[in-house]
DNA sequence: ATACTGACTGACTACTCACTCAGTTTATTT
DNA sequence: AAATAAACTGAGTGAGTAGTCAGTCAGTAT
């Protein structure tokens, strides 16, 4: 059964979701949830633990993803495509979580010295860390063409970022990029004889 | 001379650049800006209308970018990397307005129904036309490798949207993105014989 | 001079909302 | 069974805020 920490938060996300935090008052978090506004103050210090909470979360399901790659048996290329699948498929399995933070998380994440700026911070550079090893492995055995390593990760994370925020936030006729996005990448991975 | 409604655009950028628009009070602007807070509403009939100000200033700026693209002597490639320059002067030149905007549109523009959500809405569809008719002049031509049109110029709003988010929310150490970015997309674009 | 207009003012209001706290219920330990 | 702790409650508070409105004033047409 859901302890009532749980139930707030599932419905934090759900009303979060639909109209954003800062429209979101405490008081519907506790009637949507079943439980007494004090609760909340009771389990989030400040209506932003919630967000901080969820953060928490997803950039767990992230890494675990990230972990689970088996690097020995794959040549560098497919080890980058294996990691943007990888964060695909959390984006996809938490989808509404994402949407919230990518939604609402701009000002808390924006200053540092906040609770969540650092998790992301400390995130993002594991994150390009890998990406890194992995341009770096695919360029020496000759999967990836020569490429700057830093830059490229960075990108690529920029990059999968706006696909995401363009999925989840606009509510237009989009085709579905996900796996084109990464055909993309990777073909411009190959190496080139055209390029000099 | 500055008029008073520019004095008070003038103010609320930088303060919600600083701290973002849902935590800047009108009397803040007004007080910036040295007019009374009434004047506020004389000009914008609410708060977020001044957002939509800004949001339309940017998105002309752009379009006339876009404008000065002078296609007949460039082919389908040199056309994709114009834009995407373009682009990048725009976000360079008003950076401050472009931050605000994609700091603090997210709650407007998110719901369908809203002036900002149409202003966006009609200036993707724009841009995304733009972009796929240089990427079939491209294909055409062969400056471009054949990819799926529409799926290439979402992706590639996309990610320099990502790009941009980057550099203008994350504090944090990242090496100069754009150029390197663009060429890393165009060169992706060009025709590779070590694909089928 | 008179009437009119549109920009501008700033005190005021009606209201929201995050957070508190004194007290109650439930679970755990002794 | 008593004692202690942890989880929970909900009425209440006070700080803050978007937006209003009755009225001033400079300029302009009549």
């Amino acid at each position: 059964m859901k302890s009532k920490k749980d139930k707030i938060i599932d419905a934090a996300i759900d009303l979060f979701a639909e109209k954003g935090f800062n429209n979101t008052s405490t008081a519907e978090i506790a009637a949507l949830s079943g439980v007494a506004q004090g609760t909340l103050f009771y389990h989030f210090k400040q209506k932003e633990g919630i967000l901080c909470e969820v953060l928490d979360q997803v950039l767990q399901h992230t890494i675990t993803g990230y972990d689970n790659i088996s690097q020995h048996e794959k040549n560098g290329l497919e080890c980058v495509e294996a990691l943007l699948r990888s964060e695909n498929l959390v984006v996809e399995q938490h989808s509404k979580k994402v949407t919230v933070l990518i939604r609402d998380m701009t000002d808390e994440v924006h200053q540092p010295g906040t609770h969540g700026f650092a998790l992301i911070e400390s995130f993002l550079k594991y994150k390009i860390n890998l990406l890194s090893k992995f341009l770096s492995k695919g360029i020496a055995d000759k999967s990836i063409r020569p490429v700057a390593i830093e830059e490229t990760a960075w990108f690529l994370d920029a990059a999968f970022y706006g696909v995401m925020h363009l999925k989840l936030l606009k509510p237009l006729l989009i085709p579905p990029l996900d796996e084109h996005a990464i055909r993309f990448c990777i073909d411009g991975l190959k190496p080139n004889p055209n390029l000099i």
